[in-house]
DNA sequence: TATGAATGAGCCTTCATTCAT
DNA sequence: AATGAATGAAGGCTCATTCAT
């Protein structure tokens, strides 16, 4: 009984997560009512409340299983960058991945807004991930260049990374024709 | 009379835009209520819905003023690319500029969330100064780059697009250290 | 010019009264605001309360005119009952133009329901012309019932007056098909 | 507990439906504010939401209510029919019923008034309910007509029918004086 | 006569949150 | 653990009316 409960009850805080998610990818968080999440979720109000004390919470979760996502993508990328790919390839799959997950980057979107609009603690959260983001970009990068080059390392890994959520913002925008092979061949020629 | 009428209708039309402005800044569209720019304008709920039937038109308005202002700015920089400055230095000074501005850019930011989550016409908007931002930094490009680079210029322009829209993000987020002008000379390089 | 001015007024009040008229049948009275009246008309909301103190005594002078219409109309179908054609099929015909003056009758049920929510005045005026309208319809029934039914032409008055007013909202409701031509020759039989 | 929450819960909906029918009675549904209801029931306006999430369920609640009381009255008149009461005396009661009950034929011209400006739905029903009341009616007439008098029985119906409104608007607007035992007399004779 | 800027009260609706059970 | 009834503040919007010019 015990047990079950606390399945249950593990699985009611995954449910929940789950399809907050979903929704806050196709409306955003602000357009997203707790009500909504529970009627989806085929719980009560009642429910919810019993596993989030409020709707900020529940953002942060989002926020970091968002952000957990995106830095295990990144380190899988890094990967390749040692193998025999070549790396412009590897940078233009990276863009265009990222770029192609519509509904994530929606989120993404949504989740700076609110961090901008003035949540203090998931600002901090987004600046702590964009620095072990272009930490990881610097390691790739580092393996790749000549030696001749390291020294441009930190403004590649910069270019690339704001490139890369800039990218993001157009193609919403619905601009979907950017020329990421060349954006990623010009970035490492 | 009739003169001055008009004149305080004017002043009025203008009040709003400039209330809405700043609080649109400060807080964000979204987060914003007419009750809160009437208020702050000191004038009544009843007088902005007489200049502005909708909360949407308000926000039309102000995106195109913020729209036309980039445009602008960014022509003006292009004005100087044909001067004697080192291209090298205008770009970083364009990173540095847009980025600074650090209420427009949050501006920029929130009206690119009211798009993204669901405003057709002002998505229609953006998408088109996106492409005419996007050539005046080619044409930019054309003026300083020798002949045989002619070819990366359509590829420079949307890197140094994507990166200057996602530099502001990360500004936003409280990033205030990108190395602008490395990132400016690797682009330039 | 005083005159030219005069005239002009007389002018635009029979325009605000017509504009008026058109949209009261339209949406009703309580639906159509003076600014949709204004701006239909073609002038400002203060020359409408320049005419009009009151969106109420539009209505009166509204009501007055659609009572008269129909005051009008009833004297001359009785003209009709002294000359040479079926009284029941001048009684058909009375059902079918009322029902079918879409508009008009629209009109006639919105100006009841302002009447019973509370107008006191045009209560009157409503009760005052129904009594007019059902001694017409006495009048023509005296001249067309043979002697012995004479004490009957009260309560068919009130029969034909109440029936063409239920049959109107029925109409109204979206039922076309009442078998008018039986209902008259019933009630004439 | 959860009986009585659930007691409570149903309570407090039909108290909102029984709040609403008095106001609506009283000064018509479009008169009658969702504050004007929640103040007069001694609920929170959110309460109010929790059970009907927009006016117009509400309405259809009430209008739904209100023709099922009248479907049910006619029955009940026509049981009668078949007893040894003479019609016509229960004609002229079912007119002087429909006629005096006050406030509730209120609320119908009210709801009427709702339907014909636009309310799709309303008016659908408006419209089956009548066509069931006609039906009814028909019913009733078969019973008491001599068989020689059968092909009169539609017309009959729709006049009484047509009637019973028509008289009930005029009673509304003050005419209380209609020979109801002539009307249904001259009917049946 | 005619205008239109300005108002303020009010409307319907939304929603995060609380709490007794 | 779970429920769902209840709340109240707030939001965007409408509109009859006033009034200086």
């Amino acid at each position: 009984m015990a047990v079950k409960s606390k399945i249950k009850g593990i699985d009611n805080r995954k449910l929940i997560l789950d399809t907050a998610n979903t929704l806050f990818k196709k409306q955003g968080a602000q357009k997203t009512s707790l009500s909504d999440i529970a009627k989806k979720a085929g719980i009560s109000k009642g429910t919810l409340y019993y596993y989030y004390t409020t709707k900020r919470e529940l953002i942060y979760d989002i926020a970091r299983d968002h952000m957990e996502t995106i830095t295990r993508a990144l380190i899988r990328w890094l990967k390749d960058m040692s193998s025999e790919i070549e790396p412009m390839e590897i940078l233009a799959h990276v863009y265009r991945t990222v770029v192609n997950a519509s509904q994530r980057s929606k989120l993404h979107l949504y989740l700076i807004e609110e961090a901008i609009s003035g949540d203090k603690e998931l600002m901090k959260r987004f600046r702590a991930s964009y620095t072990k983001w272009n930490n990881l970009l610097s390691d790739g990068f580092a393996r790749i260049l000549p030696k001749n080059k390291k020294d441009d390392i930190p403004a590649l890994a910069a270019l690339a990374l704001t490139s890369i959520t800039g990218s993001l913002i157009q193609h919403q925008l619905g601009n979907k024709q950017l020329p990421y092979s060349d954006m990623a061949r010009v970035l490492l020629k």
